[in-house]
DNA sequence: CTAGGGTTAG
């Protein structure tokens, strides 16, 4: 059938030509019309190509059509499965191959492993090695290497050993697994040590053991490795980058980013992030806008960023900006993450009514997006409402956390609930069972001696069964100053005198509430323990 | 007869 023949080597020149989803199902018709259904060989190429266009339900109901399909055609919808779906559906795509007698080989197990791998079940992982074994194929490098990779990304260490000593053939990828192998439980001395006997390395292999050091926050390692690393590339300044970023380095990181030669999507985010996080939400702001004029599309990850920095800065023009452009950018806000700090902007921001309604939409709400709403309350001075969405959350079944209650006792405080934050004070500790923590504390003093209830907040200090932060007895010194209370504001500030030696803001408090007694001779002395210590108020924010 | 597989950064 010369005719076929030549048909199909037409089509296949299409498929090599093939781009588009609306193309290849244009060819699938032609396939259909030309009777070629069944070449083995002809539907292999549309299913790899299917896989990376097109959904998979499409690959599958292509390759459901095939009559007693070839070992090459189960292990390209394999492949298509390990890359875009999940593990069970992947080792269930396995189990129905073996049962329907497909000839598994050595191209068959490294999709099967890698699904194994991605999402950590070593004990499916094990019987799918076992059958590799007993199919003979385990000798082969590809296969060895995902085992590797394997146990090694499942924390098994010393399995992956074992399959890589017996591996009689060893490639640049198999020596780099093991390291990753090492490098994942923070064995850095194991990591370090294989490196250095790989036979040649590529990028991938330095980066590896500079993430490792850079996981475990040893910059200094980190940045040695990087120094000596010939042909660093972009992922090995981003991992520098996002290392000193995240242990709160931000010049460093801002140094590499500048020496980078090239720079793309996940360095900008890097760097954005970096200064989001470590509270200089301007700079972030001031970045973002740079990548833009360099007509760099920002992606979600810069967006989240974006919109932490901007809730800091708590500016509600430019979160109206942000808010438009992400909306009319194609990113999806339904995105769990998105969608929080999408609530969270707005909540901070004040566009409280753009922040309940992406609120009151959302399919399941969570304690994160609870927490940005409660809060939003909270800082525009709705206490009242602030307490009664906290209980909300109560009879929705959420279970608060540390945070929370930080949360809601910072609202009582700045509305003055003091019945109500005595209340969450006691459901914390007693229905939830969690220990107080010194912001907890702080938060439960400031809310106390601002309402005059000076000695329960007194009481409160002496009685916290971990240190006080100074905050804490800033706060009531504050209190004391508020309610003109010399004889606790003299207790306190005595206290302050030792936590803070440096500190000249208690001096100044005292001495005002001296004042506001005209007690000018005891003025007199706190100003001169003042200059003996050498402490001088600090112009704007002094004795108002 | 032709073809298919493994490692790194937010």
């Amino acid at each position: 059938m010369p005719s076929v023949r030549v048909a199909s080597a037409s089509i296949a020149t299409l498929l090599k030509a093939c781009k588009t989803q609306f193309r290849l199902e244009q060819i699938h018709a032609q396939i259909i019309h030309k009777g070629l259904e069944q070449d083995h060989f002809l539907i292999t190429q549309f299913i790899c190509l299917s896989n990376a266009l097109s959904s998979l339900p499409y690959s599958t109901a292509v390759f459901r059509r095939v009559n007693n399909p070839s070992s090459h055609l189960w292990n390209s919808l394999l492949k298509g499965h390990c890359e875009r779906s999940s593990f069970s559906a992947t080792v269930s795509l396995f189990i129905r191959m073996k049962r329907e007698d497909g000839a598994a080989d050595e191209y068959t197990y490294p999709s099967v492993v890698k699904a194994c791998a991605g999402e950590g079940r070593v004990r499916e992982g094990r019987a799918v090695h076992g059958s590799a074994v007993r199919c003979g194929v385990d000798g082969n490098v590809f296969v060895g290497t995902s085992l590797v990779d394997l146990y090694g990304k499942c924390r098994e260490v010393v399995c992956a050993r074992k399959v890589f000593d017996g591996m009689c053939e060893r490639n640049v990828v198999s020596w780099t697994a093991m390291v990753v192998g090492y490098a994942g439980v923070g064995d850095m001395v194991g990591a370090s040590k294989v490196f250095g006997e790989m036979p040649e390395r590529n990028a991938v292999s330095w980066n590896v053991v500079i993430s490792g050091f850079v996981r475990l926050g040893d910059l200094g390692n980190a940045r040695r490795v990087f120094e000596e690393m010939p042909g660093k590339d972009v992922v090995s300044f981003t991992t520098m980058i996002d290392g000193y970023a995240k242990s709160g380095d931000m010049a460093s990181a801002r140094f590499l980013f500048e020496q980078a030669p090239v720079k793309d999507i996940v360095m900008w985010s890097a760097l954005i992030s970096g200064y989001a996080q470590n509270g200089f939400p301007n700079q972030a702001v001031k970045i973002f806008l740079e990548m833009s004029s360099r007509n760099v599309e920002p992606d979600e990850f810069i967006m989240v960023s974006l919109m932490s920095a901007c809730s800091q800065v708590g500016c509600l023009e430019l979160a109206e900006w942000v808010d438009s452009y992400l909306s009319n950018s194609s990113i999806d806000i339904r995105q769990p993450h998105v969608l929080a700090a999408l609530i969270d902007m707005n909540a901070k921001c004040g566009n409280m009514e753009r922040a309940t309604s992406l609120f009151e939409n959302m399919p399941k709400r969570d304690l994160i997006s609870y927490c940005s709403m409660i809060q939003g309350l909270s800082i525009h001075g709705r206490g009242n409402q602030a307490v009664a969405l906290f209980n909300r959350m109560l009879s929705e079944g959420l279970a608060p956390d540390e945070v929370a209650f930080t949360v809601i006792l910072t609202a009582c405080s700045r509305s003055e609930l003091v019945e109500e934050g005595r209340h969450f004070f006691e459901l914390m500790r007693h229905k939830y069972s969690m220990v107080p923590t010194p912001d907890h504390y702080a938060c439960m003093v400031d809310l106390l001696s601002r309402s005059g209830w000076l000695e329960e907040a007194y009481e409160l200090l002496q009685s916290m069964p971990v240190e006080p932060h100074a905050g804490a007895w800033g706060a009531l010194l504050g209190a004391c100053k508020l309610h003109c209370n010399v004889e606790f504001g003299e207790l306190v500030a005595n206290r302050l005198f030792v936590l803070e030696p440096k500190s000249a803001g208690s001096y100044v408090l005292l001495s005002d509430i001296y004042a506001a007694f005209h007690r000018w001779l005891d003025v007199s002395v706190v100003r001169n323990k003042m200059q003996e210590r050498g402490l001088k108020k600090i112009p704007g924010i002094s004795s108002i």
